[in-house]
DNA sequence: TTCCGGTATACTGCTTTACGTAGTACTGAG
DNA sequence: CTCAGTACTACGTAAAGCAGTATACCGGAA
């Protein structure tokens, strides 16, 4: 991956993971093959479960263990009240930013005010 | 500044720079000041110059040099053929992107394929 | 005139943080 | 026993940002 993308995703993941989360709880090894699916977004599963724990940490996730009939127990991850709020936030932020940055490829700054 | 942002805007602060100088050359202080006119992008002069210097190093940039009649000489940075190519990239990428993360919020990927 | 403070302009060292590579480990089915 | 499903960690790397430095010019005070 091109070290300009690596930095880009920085924060990033993070972002699409609380996202993904807002339609339901899933564990890791699902959202990384959810996150597989869009090709800007593949990811390896040593950046996912470090996010997970992070946001979980962070009372942004809540955890609850179910038995799999396929593999280990899964650990499936929901947002809690705190963790959706900060979703909501991070959606406007990324709004704001997504609009600062279209500002600036149109012309300079300033120039349209 | 929230660490997420912070993290949030690594490649970020590289992408708009380039973005910018699409419109023309300019130089370290006038290009801070420009983005300090978009609230999202607000960044410190020790933040703008190590990135000048490394697109310089890439051969994203080049420099001539101007006196300033109200200062020490300016440095001007320009796109080289090189850089226009890659801002043209990141453009697509960061559209590419954009999508993806579009994708991820309306619904799980893979359910609309 | 000389000095001084402020602004324009440029740069660097160090810290912090998240992503990614590589490696580990355990469970259940065939 | 091997393979897929599932989870985790150690370490390296690279970019943003704080704090500090340095130089050129200008306008006002002494």
């Amino acid at each position: 991956m091109s070290t300009w993308v690596t930095q880009l995703r920085k924060g990033l993941m993070e972002f699409c993971i609380l996202n993904l989360l807002q339609h339901g709880e899933s564990y890791g090894y699902e959202i990384l093959q959810s996150l597989q699916k869009i090709e800007e977004l593949v990811v390896t599963d040593s950046t996912v479960y470090p996010i997970l724990s992070r946001l979980k940490k962070d009372g942004y996730l809540k955890v609850q263990v179910k038995p799999s009939s396929s593999g280990p127990p899964r650990r499936y991850f929901s947002l809690t009240a705190l963790g959706r709020q900060r979703v909501q936030e991070m959606n406007t932020y990324w709004g704001n930013l997504n609009n600062g940055i279209r500002k600036l490829r149109k012309g300079k700054p300033g120039e349209n005010e």
